[in-house]
DNA sequence: GTCTATAGGTGGATAGAC
DNA sequence: GTCTATCCACCTATAGAC
């Protein structure tokens, strides 16, 4: 499944087979089968899965830190990750060919989103009340207008191949939130 | 083209074949490669035409509105009408599949995506100049911050099948920069 | 659980008649 | 320019031996 995740999320579900999987495992087709009966099947496991750690992830972040600022700069810290290893974030390569997905993909995809949103509106609740961030509107158009911006920031970035435009781009994003960006609390 | 155009827009390059375009001309796959030795060959010849009509698309808007707020009220309208349509935008989609294009319809694609920022860049810069919209940073970044939340939340939208979402964000962002968004002006 | 072998289908692409 | 016919590579998926 770390390699299926991978090829997604650098290629796409539809542009990878069950073939390189078994070229990277040196094991054969047949034998993915076994475990994973459709590919359908194997692309919800590894949007659930996608989802488990990416919550348990997030929810590190309420945790450990106190204030909206710290929170969204590690937050965006998960996103310059997965780009840095030359990925695109799971989610929106999937929202993109989503028309072309499992109707069992598409739910699964569809609740890690509302989910994910729905975590992010709430940091972002929380740190207008007490002052940490500005915003106008809700919290919720705050959320998706970010996350948005991300997904779409780094397939740009991607596809210029210049990683640097993703963090300058993020940096002033958050600028206008009222959050300071310092690369140093992220890498 | 403007049926392969419409295939890709929607399912993405990967997920379209010349077999989907051949049912729905009533002729053979191999007429089309009479016309398009390879799909390469197609998917580049799409990407430059689509790059000279949006670019007059942009140019009929710069001359024939005096201000920032207007040129950003019915280039969003653009957005908007791709969205309807339930397409992605098409720039969007093949970011998203970047890694697996083939090397022309790279540079084709980069090229697009240069001077569609450079567009919006001279908005932002010149509506600042004159007091039209106010943000912090280049022309540039913020250029290349709204391109990717358009972008992002176009894919967003798209997945939820929510379009009023994507209206509702991108009013937020317009609103962020000082413009007002009347729904009047657009459809 | 993994293998060999293969089915049944579709992909892009080509040869050659008309 | 369009057709029929065909090639070969690859796809997802299955049957059945080990």
């Amino acid at each position: 499944m770390d390699i299926a995740e991978a090829l997604v999320a650098q290629r796409g579900f539809n542009a990878f087979s069950y073939a390189d999987i078994a070229a990277e495992m040196n094991i054969t087709k047949a034998s993915l089968h076994y475990h994973f009966a459709s590919k359908s099947e194997l692309g919800t496991k590894l949007i659930n899965r996608y989802h488990e750690t990416f919550m348990v992830a997030l929810e590190a972040i309420s945790h450990e830190t106190a204030n909206a600022g710290a929170r969204l700069r590690r937050y965006v810290g998960l996103w310059l990750e997965v780009l840095r290893d030359d990925r695109m974030c799971l989610c929106g390569m999937l929202a993109a060919e989503y028309s072309t997905l499992s109707a069992p993909m598409r739910i699964a995809l569809k609740s890690f989103m509302v989910r994910h949103e729905a975590w992010l509106a709430g940091v972002m609740r929380d740190g207008r009340d007490r002052g940490e961030v500005t915003f106008e509107g809700t919290a919720e158009e705050i959320a998706g207008l970010m996350i948005g911006a991300l997904e779409g920031t780094m397939m740009m970035a991607r596809a210029h191949n210049e990683i640097d435009r993703f963090v300058l781009i993020i940096r002033r994003m958050l600028g206008g939130l009222g959050v300071a960006w310092e690369e140093e609390a992220v890498s």
